[in-house]
DNA sequence: AATGAATGAGCCTTCATTCAT
DNA sequence: GATGAATGAAGGCTCATTCAT
C-alpha cells in the first residue's frame, strides 16, 4: 500500500517499539493500570527509556495516542469500507459510524487501539483529558450529532441531540472499559466483529424504531 | 433509649465516619484512585483506623458498599416514589427503573452512593468485581431485563433484550464514571435531579418508539 | 493432689489466662514470633489486657516464664520420678537430668513450657536474657556441670567440663528450636517422650563411652 | 582487561555492597531480626535499591546465601587446610569436618557468612527454609553422617547414626545462634579459631571415647 | 478490673523519575 | 542514542502501646 514494497523494511526504532507497546497496553488496561515499566518490557528496552523518548509517562500516553491514530488510519480507514457512490441517508451514516466505533472498541490489534485510547481516557482520565477530548473526542461526537440531528430533524447542538448521541457513545465506552464485568454478567458474550455487526444492527434499529419496533 | 429524638444526635463513630468517607470518596472517585490515607484524613482518624475497624483497604471497600446501600434505602427508597395503587405498565416501569437509575447516578449525597459505588466497580474492579455482580449489579439489570422483556415481547433471557438493557446500563455508567469528560464536553451540563427526569424521558421515549419519533 | 479436690474451682482470672497463652505461645514460637494480639485472642480478652495487666510484652514475658516454672514444678517435679532411694551414681543422675530436659523440651502441654520458654529465650533473646539467664539457666547448667564433673573427675567450673556440659544443653536447644528444620530433614522424626527416652540414651553412652562404644 | 592487578581494584558495586551487607546482617542476625533498611544503610544505598536489584527481602536473602557460600569457598576453601597425602581415617574426618563447622561458625568476616546464615536459618526460619535445607545443610549433614557411620560402624543412614550426627550439628547452633547468652553464662568465653579447635578436639574425643575418657 | 477504640512508628513494596556513563 | 543504576515519594499493612471510658 506504501512506497516500495519490495525493499526490506527497517526494524522498528526504539521508539516506535515504546509507541506500540504503549498504545496497546494503555488501550486495554487504561492510563493508570500500565507502567512505564510494563510498557519498557513489551517494548523490549530499558525502563529509562520511556523518560528519555517522551520525557514522562503522561507525555507518552498523549503521543502514543497520535501514534494510535496514525495506525488506525492506515489498518482501518475511517469510515470503513470503500467510499460509497451516492450518497449515504442518515440512515446508513449512523449505521457505520456506530459501526465502526463499535468495530475498534472490540478490535484487537492496532486497528482499536485509538479507539480504545480514547475511549479508556474517559473513564480513566489524564491531565490531559481536557485536550484528548478537544483534539480526539469532540469532533468524533460533532459527526454523530450530525447524524443523528439528520435522523431527529433536529438542530445537531441541541440537546436531544446531544443526549441521545452521548448514550451511543456510552455503549462503546460500557463493552470496552467494563469487559471483565460483561465477561462475567454474559458468559459467552464473544467480544468479536460478530458481535460488534449484531450490536450495532440492533441499536440503530432502536434509534429509528425503538426496541419495541 | 436516650431522651427525646429531637435533640442533638450523638457525633457518629469513628467507624461510621470511615465509612462515609470511604463510600463518598470510593463513589466519586473508584477503589484505586482512593488512599487509606485520603479516607482517614476525610474521616478525621488516625491511617491505621481503617485497618483497625476494617483489617484491609478492600474489606473497607465491600463494607462502604453495603454501608452505601443501606444509606440509600433509608434516604432513596426504591422505587422513588409512593407505591403505585394500580400496577404499572411495562412503560411505567422502565420509566422509574431508568429514573432510579440516572437519579442515583447523578445524585450528590449518601442517597447516591451505592449506585456510585457499583458502578465504578465495573470500570474500575477490585478482585470482588465478580461477587459484586452476583449480589449487586445482576439483580438490578435482572429486573431490567424483565421490562424491557416486557416491552419487546421477548424472553426476558433472550439476546435481543439483554443487548438493549445493557445499552441502558451503559447510559448510567457513562454519566457517572465519565463526568469530567461530560463536563469538558458539553459545558453547561448539569449534573442535576432535572437532567436525571430529563434524559429518562429521552430514552424510554427511545426505546419506545425511537429517536426520530 | 492440690488441697480440697471436690470443691469447685473457679474459672481462672483474665491475668491466669493470659499467662497460659503466653507461656504456651512462647513456648512454641518464640517471643518475636508471638504477638500480643495472638495471646489476647487465645485468652479470649481484649488486646489492651496484656498492657492493662503486665505493662508491655517484655514484662508478660518475663511473668509467664515464672508462671511456666511453677506449672512445671506442679505437674512434672524435678528431678521426674520418685525421690531415689539410695543415692544415684553420677552415671544416673546424668541420665536423669538429661532426660528431663530432653523431656521437657519434647512435651505437648504446660509440664514443657517452662523449659521450652528458656530455651526459646537463647536463641530468640529479649532484653532480659541475662536475667533469665542467670535465674532459670544458669543454675540449672550448673547442676549438669556438676554431674559432668563427677563423671570426666573434674573441677565442674572447669573448662571441659562447661564444654561437655554445652554440648548437651545444645541438643536440647536444637530439637526444640529447630523443631521445621528437623521435621523436613528426617520425615517420620518423632516429637514425643519415647524419643526423647532413645535419644537421652544415645548421648548418655556417648559420654560414657564414646559413640563408637 | 585493566592495567595491573596490584594496583587498587575498583570499588564494589552497590549490588555487592548489598550483598555484603546483607549476608553479614543475616548471619548475625537472622532474617526476621534485619529490616532492608538496615542493609541499604550499611551499604551506602538508598532502600529501594534492594527491591531494585534483588526484587524483594526475601530473594535478596537467599542471594545472599549463595553469595556467602561463593566467598566462603574463596577465602576459606573446604575442607580446611591442604589436601591430605594419604587417605583420612574417619576419626581424621570427623576431625576435619568439625573443625570446618564450628570454625566457620565462630568466625568473624566473609568466611563464617554461609555457614552462619545456613544455621541462623535453621532456629529463624524464612519460607526457603525447606530449599535451604535440601540445598546447604541436608548434602553436609549427609556427609557427616557418613563419617559418623564409618566410625559407629552402622549404616550411615540408621538412627543411631542421625541421632549422634545431629548433636554434633546441634553444636554448631549453639555457639552461633546463642551467642549472647554464651558469653553472658561464660564470661571471658572468646569466640575465635582457638576455641573452635579446642572445642572440636573435647568433642571428637567424646565421640570416639566418651567424655570421661 | 477491664475494654473497645485509637495511635504512631515502622515494615516491605511499588513506581515514575533522575543520574551517570 | 541509549541504558543500567539509583532514588524519593507514596502506598497498604502490622504491631505494641496508649487513651477514654
Amino acid at each position: 500500500m506504501s512506497s516500495t514494497a519490495t525493499q526490506t523494511s527497517k526494524p522498528p526504532s526504539t521508539e516506535d517499539r515504546l509507541l506500540d507497546a504503549a498504545a496497546e497496553l494503555f488501550a486495554a488496561r487504561g492510563y493508570a493500570n500500565v507502567t512505564i515499566r510494563d510498557i519498557s518490557d513489551k517494548a523490549g528496552a530499558n525502563i529509562a527509556a520511556v523518560n528519555y523518548h517522551f520525557g514522562s509517562k503522561e507525555q507518552l500516553h498523549a503521543l502514543a495516542m497520535e501514534h494510535a491514530r496514525q495506525r488506525a488510519l492506515k489498518e482501518d480507514p475511517y469510515p470503513a469500507g470503500p467510499p460509497p457512490t451516492r450518497p449515504l441517508t442518515p440512515e446508513q451514516k449512523l449505521r457505520r459510524h456506530l459501526r465502526a466505533m463499535l468495530g475498534r472498541a472490540f478490535a484487537t490489534g492496532p486497528a482499536g487501539w485509538y479507539m480504545q485510547i480514547v475511549l479508556r481516557e474517559m473513564v480513566d482520565p489524564t491531565p490531559a483529558l481536557k485536550q484528548t477530548i478537544d483534539a480526539n473526542i469532540a469532533p468524533h461526537q460533532r459527526k454523530l450529532e450530525g447524524i443523528v440531528g439528520q435522523i431527529m430533524r433536529e438542530d445537531p447542538d441541541s440537546e436531544p441531540v446531544k443526549d441521545i448521541s452521548a448514550a451511543l457513545l456510552a455503549t462503546a465506552i460500557f463493552y470496552h472499559s467494563c469487559r471483565p464485568a460483561v465477561e462475567h454478567m454474559r458468559p459467552g458474550f464473544k467480544f468479536d466483529q460478530g458481535t460488534a455487526e449484531r450490536l450495532t444492527d440492533r441499536i440503530v434499529a432502536m434509534v429509528l424504531d425503538g426496541a419495541a419496533k
